[in-house]
RNA sequence: GGCCUGUUAGUCAAGCGGCUAAGACGUCGCCCUCUCACGGCGAAGGCAUGGGUUCGAUUCCCGUACGGGUCACCA
């Protein structure tokens, strides 16, 4: 057969050449060991921890190496396309902290190897398929929906491998009159890849995370151009990241088993294959058994759940970072307050299976994490999710910046820093109180003592107010309190002989706490009695005294 | 079912032929302490399984079991 003639009947508006594109799309200038990678997404608007698993890799891997890191927007499934997606993904990537260097961006295309939205390449991938077709490494295929499950259900009844292949391959080697004719009928065509590979070869490959895999041959005639003329994932990965330059792909793992496919189809093209790295899954446990996050089972698959929880982009990207190299966590400890970017990541540290999603150790990190913020910046990210999630809360922080960034110093900066907050939802049951009108006596005073010694003990502290320059004689303070009522100053002594006491120096700072916070647990009370104020402090005691 | 891939404590994981098999989260106990949070100390708990190779296997090879992934004109 003619293929060349197959190829201008197929392709009859091709005008540009291999040799142009080539010229146009230069191999990039970047230094020794550059890594030039891209998120490739599907515009489907929904974002999730895989996307920003793989961002991250890419992102680390190329910005580390003084590489560049571009988004191409696979939007060849109109299907599947949601309107304002690109914008979504772009705002929740940033939000992590992944900017591109180059590709899609909300407002057109920036960059030199553009476009970077697959449906306006159209051209550039039918100047390849035709010289596929040129070369008999593809031919169209006319086979309907219907004859395809045909070829399927035989298949099954012969226990046969699915898949167009072989002898099921029914259209690999028509005659050129045949397919013209189906042409002048105008049947809808798909073009397929002719493999040459054979399930009795094996391909020896080296993955970057896995390392060395030993696949099967491809003999699958997979489709390269949709019936729209539109590529698949995977004649689109070929072309686009051959003309981009991308040195790594970085993907999921389920992609593994095409990738023998992927392998055959660059090297029919005469493209160099870039390096791979296939992450493992994130997995979830479901009753006994692993399994995949699913996006429609499990809400803390997507990125927006994060956000609304409120958990700080720098807690995600830090319990991520611990998950995909394993020794983060390690040099995080020993570098506590040093920016993540200085973080060596390695590929060789990227676990080949799946890991289990830890919900609890997300929580452990988050909480460190906001442990090592300064009072401003929990207060302005703080802020930040309260006026999106919160916003009566977001009012009040508001209100007064200095009075709730003093609230937030409490416990802030030393050896051993508070805890308190994993997520900003925390935030206002930990520091509440502080507000008017969330303060309330919630937790009732103990009832094993007598009112009458509460009262007392409260009256004599607003009465006698001591504005205290310290914790120290703060407490000395409450001690004397409690002696003046039959309550022990010291704990020790109480506890020796306890019928001796009413109670201890404990106690009565319990009642105090109560009138104040309205909350048996409470940071430190001589740090909430300066920010409350002496006025603050006497009008609580009296609102707690009326409540008794 | 075919193909691929994985398996170190409940979880995340160091480990690369010789170790009493790191560490972290979680759990439990104790200590510190005016509550809480923090911190300190300690405990329980593991190399899926059967064969090889080897003087010696968690580590290398083969099988078994069990997970996971994939077999579209979706990515």
């Amino acid at each position: 057969m003619d293929f060349k003639l197959l190829a201008d009947t197929l392709f009859p508006d091709v005008t540009m050449t291999e040799e142009e594109l080539e010229a146009k799309f230069p191999p990039r200038t970047l230094g020794e060991g550059a890594v030039v990678s891209r998120m490739a997404p599907s515009p489907t608007g929904f974002v999730h921890l895989g996307n920003l698993v793989q961002g991250l890799t890419s992102e680390r891997l190329s910005h580390q190496s003084g590489g560049l890191l571009f988004l191409r927007v696979e939007d060849t499934d109109s299907k599947r396309e949601v309107e304002g997606a690109v914008e979504i993904l772009i705002d929740s990537l940033k939000h992590y902290n992944i900017n591109f260097d180059e590709g899609a961006t909300k407002d057109g295309d920036l960059g030199a190897y553009g476009p970077y939205r697959q449906r306006q390449r159209k051209d550039i991938y039918h100047v390849y398929a035709k010289k596929l077709v040129e070369n008999n490494m593809a031919y169209p295929c006319f086979c309907t929906e219907e004859e395809l499950e045909g070829i399927r259900q035989k298949q099954e009844a012969e226990k046969a491998n699915f898949g167009y292949y072989g002898k099921w391959a029914v259209w690999r080697d028509r005659s050129f009159e045949d397919i013209k004719k189906q042409l002048d009928l105008k049947t809808p065509w798909v073009l397929r890849f002719r493999s040459c590979g054979s399930l009795e070869n094996k391909i020896k490959f080296t993955d970057q995370i896995k390392g060395q895999l030993l696949l099967t041959e491809n003999d699958i005639d997979h489709v390269l151009l949709k019936s729209d003329g539109i590529p698949t994932y995977h004649f689109a990965h070929a072309v686009d990241d051959h003309l981009m330059r991308t040195t790594h792909v970085v993907r999921g793992d389920e992609w593994l088993p095409s990738l023998p496919f992927h392998i055959q189809l660059f090297s029919a093209l005469g493209f160099k294959l870039p390096k791979y790295l296939h992450i493992g899954p994130l997995m979830k446990m479901d009753g006994n058994s692993k399994r995949k996050l699913s996006k429609r089972k499990d809400p803390e698959l997507a990125l927006t759940y994060y956000k609304s929880e409120g958990f700080p982009p720098e807690s995600v990207y830090e319990y991520l970072m611990t998950i995909l190299n394993s020794n983060f966590e390690d040099w995080r400890r020993a570098n506590p307050d040093l920016p993540t970017d200085e973080f060596k990541f390695s590929s060789k540290k990227m676990n080949p299976a799946g890991s289990l999603f830890d919900y609890a150790k997300l929580c452990d990190v988050s909480k460190n994490v906001i442990s090592r913020m300064s009072a401003e910046h929990v207060y302005s990210s703080l802020l930040n999710w309260a006026e999106e999630f919160d916003l009566d809360f977001a009012k009040k922080l508001m209100s007064d910046k200095e009075y709730a960034v003093k609230i937030l110093s409490i416990g802030r900066g030393g050896k051993k820093p508070r805890k308190d907050i994993t997520v900003w939802k925390d935030a206002k049951a930990y520091m509440g109180f502080f507000y008017d009108e969330y303060y309330s006596i919630a937790d009732t005073f103990p009832a094993q003592f007598e009112k009458e010694d509460i009262k007392n003990i409260l009256t004599e502290y607003a009465d006698n107010y001591f504005d205290a320059p310290d914790n120290e004689s703060w407490f000395e303070n409450l001690k004397r309190i409690a002696a003046k009522f039959g309550f022990s100053p010291d704990v020790k002594e109480y506890k020796a002989s306890p019928e001796s006491f009413k109670g201890h120096v404990g106690d009565v700072s319990t009642f105090i706490r109560i009138a104040l916070t309205g909350k048996t647990n409470s940071p430190d009370l001589f740090e909430i009695t300066r920010i409350l104020g002496k006025d603050k402090v006497i009008e609580r005691i009296n609102t707690a005294l009326k409540e008794l």
